[in-house]
DNA sequence: TTTTTAATGCAACTCAGTTGCAAAAATAAA
DNA sequence: TTTATTTTTGCAACTGAGTTGCATTAAAAA
């Protein structure tokens, strides 16, 4: 497919999402870029990226669309399914490493599943 | 808390819920009752439905709100820990009856979890 | 260097969801 | 039933995430 360019743009997100293992939201990535490129353009980047299987995304809990950085994933083979923690205290999001159980149901094809975890981090947990 | 008021508006939406088992989506909903009512109308309508224990909401794979029965639940205790399900060939999404296993993490309190799953459902499987 | 093609900025747009406020409807009080 | 009180509704305007068309700019290829 596309041919991603190595722009000044894409290298910034690139090394943002190389220094962090935190899921980031797209809010906060369009406000901590803002001076460094437009709106669009970070969209952008994260589609392309995401096709390539370098980040992936997914939602939280209000719906918003959260990033972060891929482990063992490719533009061909996207295995990232795990889940997803919120600290509902402090808003942290992270990946999770722990193997969701697909539920078999009669008659239904279940091709993916996605679990978002709510709850209190290790810094907030009193 | 507030006494929900039995007016003509939520009385329909109250009926539709009562014959359906399939979740809708909010934008199904303003709709299916565009006619009869506000959009706004209908946003309240589902908000207090929802904390008074009468349906419940989450959220479909494009974060598009959605909402269904509860089985259960009251105003005081929301017992409405299942997953969902979402047939990316029809659109129908519904309420699974299965036990989430929330999984133990390390200093973290968990307290919800929210499983999303996805696929085709018994008319679109082959 | 020149040509080709992808990426960007910008501004305008879409769409789900919200809000303030005056009018209408439901319930409570008389 | 009538009146007073409180909730709900319609409407129109707004918010905020995400998208889009298009002209310009920057990468990579030739
Ligand atoms: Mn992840
Ligand atoms: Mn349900
Ligand atoms: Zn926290
Ligand atoms: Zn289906």
């Amino acid at each position: 497919m596309g041919v991603i360019r190595n722009t000044k743009s894409v290298q910034l997100v690139t090394e943002f999402f190389n220094s962090t293992k935190e899921a980031i939201g797209v809010v906060d990535l369009v406000e901590k870029f803002s001076e460094q490129m437009n709106k669009s353009t970070i969209y952008r980047i994260l589609d392309r990226l995401e096709d390539e299987g370098k980040v992936h995304a997914f939602l939280g809990v209000n719906g918003l669309k959260h990033y972060a950085k891929c482990k063992d994933c490719s533009h061909t083979e996207h295995v990232d399914v795990h889940p997803h923690f919120q600290c509902t205290s402090c808003g942290k999001v992270e990946c999770v490493s722990y193997e969701i159980s697909i539920p078999k149901l009669p008659n239904k094809n279940i091709a993916q599943a996605q679990l978002l975890l709510t709850g209190t981090c290790e810094r907030c947990t009193s």
